[in-house]
DNA sequence: TTACATACATAAATTTCTTATGTATGTAAA
DNA sequence: TTTACATACATAAGAAATTTATGTATGTAA
């Protein structure tokens, strides 16, 4: 009988993930360069100390979209006898990433300033 | 003809508000203790600094869920010759806010661990 | 040969939000 | 006096982003 593989971890923290995976998929590919998917999923759970655990079904259709929007460009590899699709941010996003960054820093300090979650030492 | 005078804002962080809605309701209650829908659009945009404005479709339906789910309580006024209804915490409302603030916590410093967003003065 | 890890992918259903529409009252400006 | 704007509620269609489930395939260790 099939059995899925890769486990599904529902988290509290993961839930509010939303909005937020195209950005971190853009900044990895500003730090590393080249990833692919399931390299992706890796880093992710390791920067997060295994909080945000991202599933294939949001992580692969994102990759999808960011590659049609002309956010990403591909190349696979076969590697260990696995095919690999690996994923660099092409000049658009390179430019894209910058912004989403700053959007996203400028949500999360007013998320903090509206739940009053500031640092105590501002 | 009819004019809808509720403007919307399209802001690239209130892109990011999905999923933390909910606590930002709830957490306003526990401070504030009764509040009513329109005062709290009013709120959220004051303590964001205009950043984040509630739609009245993203709003209501909310509140309306908090109330079926058992976490609020209303009770309906008229002032001034309009409408007003209020909405306060129940016991139950209390205790999931605690629960969804520490979420949120966490949500956030993960984040900011995994966009390498971290105060550089830890 | 079973379990688990690596590696991709798609699709139905759900959740959550945007956008649009609707009703109604109060107040200030032109 | 009627236009614009603010206050105050609400619902609904559609879009977007995700979860959950399913599927294929290879490698490795128990």
């Amino acid at each position: 009988m099939y059995v899925n593989k890769l486990y599904i971890c529902r988290m509290s923290s993961a839930k509010l993930l939303k909005g937020t995976l195209q950005t971190i998929i853009l900044k990895l590919l500003e730090d590393k360069d080249r990833m692919y998917g399931y390299e992706i999923t890796q880093k992710v759970k390791e920067l997060s100390d295994g909080e945000f655990k991202l599933t294939e079904g949001a992580l692969y259709p994102t990759l999808h979209k960011l590659e049609a929007d002309g956010l990403l460009e591909t190349s696979t590899e076969m590697v260990d006898g696995r095919v690999r699709k690996y994923y660099s941010l092409s000049t658009d996003g390179k430019a894209e990433v910058q912004h989403k960054m700053s959007d996203a820093a400028l949500f999360i300090e007013k998320l903090q300033q509206v739940l009053n979650l500031k640092p105590s030492i501002g």
